[in-house]
DNA sequence: AGAATAGTGTCTGTCAGACAGTATCGC
DNA sequence: GCGATACTGTCTGACAGACACTATTCT
């Protein structure tokens, strides 16, 4: 027996990749090539590497570059998960970490030949989860509607210049509720979040305004 | 060179155990006694020690355990600190939680004669705090106001029993601004949390009624 | 009676939901 | 004009802050 296994919990992450397709809020899984738990489907993860990662975020990131070919805007903690058992290795420490992707980047999603991916409905994946990742899961849902809830505008998940219409859609989607016209945008106009654009849309209707997030726009503080 | 070091970070718990003294929101500070930092006020802390514990909780109620002689009725994570050089012992990843000791326990504060322990002012502790537990005090106290802020009751920071003016003072501190009288009991009249005794309290004035916390309150699930 | 604290009543401005109405495009 | 989508105006009820008022005790 190795006493390091004893001395030592296993540390790593798991990442919660957001984004709205088709009128929902997808997450990005992938099928688990080895054992433990291998063929199941499971949030993206991996091990800490202390020779690489300046922290966990930063491991966070280095395991989602593998899947995705951009840079993420935004990449956020929910929480960790710890415990002898929750792994069949050893006693481990997961950070939980959620990320949004613009829903413009949805073709930056690396189709690895070795490895499946999916884009799963996030309050429903339709699959058993590997490991805690049905938890995990949950919680990083509930902290993102949590946030926009509490009025935090998700314009990570929109591209650079998006119409309000988008933007409450986008809202609407992950609150799973329908969001009032008039009174969502009486709140946008008074928002320092949002700068006006002097360009429009043009499609088969009355054209929409674009807008963008402020310089100091930051999904992290809520107003 | 030890190649451990550089394989496995270190991985510990950091604890803010908060409570309301003389109107002021106070956190329990140790005076470390070994390197690094030794001499230093610090937030207190500990090793996980995977044989011990069944969680990184676990871990932070151990470390409590040495300070405090009561249990704790809630404890609740804050989020994780990592990187290479936050502790110059190596590659370390902190997870950070906040407790709450009810004022009337002040006294269950474990005086060990090997360890200076004191309670200082949460928002300005009036000492240069070792490592990042400055950042992470700082961090705590956001959570907690952030939680009363949005209607939690911190029940957890007063006696079984308590008034009405009681909370009152516990939110206002927390807070730091005063909370009108009139609105706060609107709010508590329509609140599930409360729950009203047949007891009152006889001082030097109009008595004044006792209240508890209802059974199934929890001050992790917002209202 | 007076001080002190507990607890209530009321007024008012703000604001969000509801929903109807208007504006501007393509066809 | 008509359909479709963008955008605005207005009404109303709920509610929180402000603050004055009443209630009950002790000395």
């Amino acid at each position: 027996m190795n006493t390091t296994k004893e001395l030592f919990p296993l540390v790593g992450v798991d990442v919660a990749l957001f984004s709205v397709v088709d009128e929902r809020l997808k997450v990005l899984l992938v099928k688990r090539a080895r054992e433990p738990d291998a063929k199941r489907w499971a949030l993206p993860g991996g091990m800490l590497k202390p020779n690489l990662d300046a922290s966990l975020a930063g491991t966070a990131r280095r395991v989602l570059a593998d899947k995705v070919a951009v840079e993420l805007p935004h990449i956020e903690e929910v929480g960790t998960y710890s415990g002898p058992d929750r792994d069949p290795r050893g006693w481990s420490v997961t950070v939980l970490f959620y990320a949004l992707l613009p829903l413009d980047k949805i073709n930056a999603v690396v189709r690895n030949k070795v490895e499946a991916v999916e884009w799963a409905d996030a309050t429903s994946p339709g699959h058993r989860l590997a490991f805690d990742h049905a938890e995990q899961l949950a919680a990083a849902v509930k902290k993102l509607r949590a946030k926009v809830a509490a009025d935090a505008l998700p314009l990570h998940l929109l591209p650079e210049k998006f119409t309000l219409t988008q933007l409450q859609n986008v809202v609407s989607v992950i609150l799973g509720h329908p969001v009032d016209k008039s009174s969502f945008r009486r709140r946008l106009k008074s928002s320092s979040d949002l700068v006006e654009l002097d360009e429009f849309v043009r499609g088969a209707q009355r054209p929409a305004q674009l807008f963008t997030a402020s310089p100091r726009f930051s999904f992290t503080s809520s107003p």
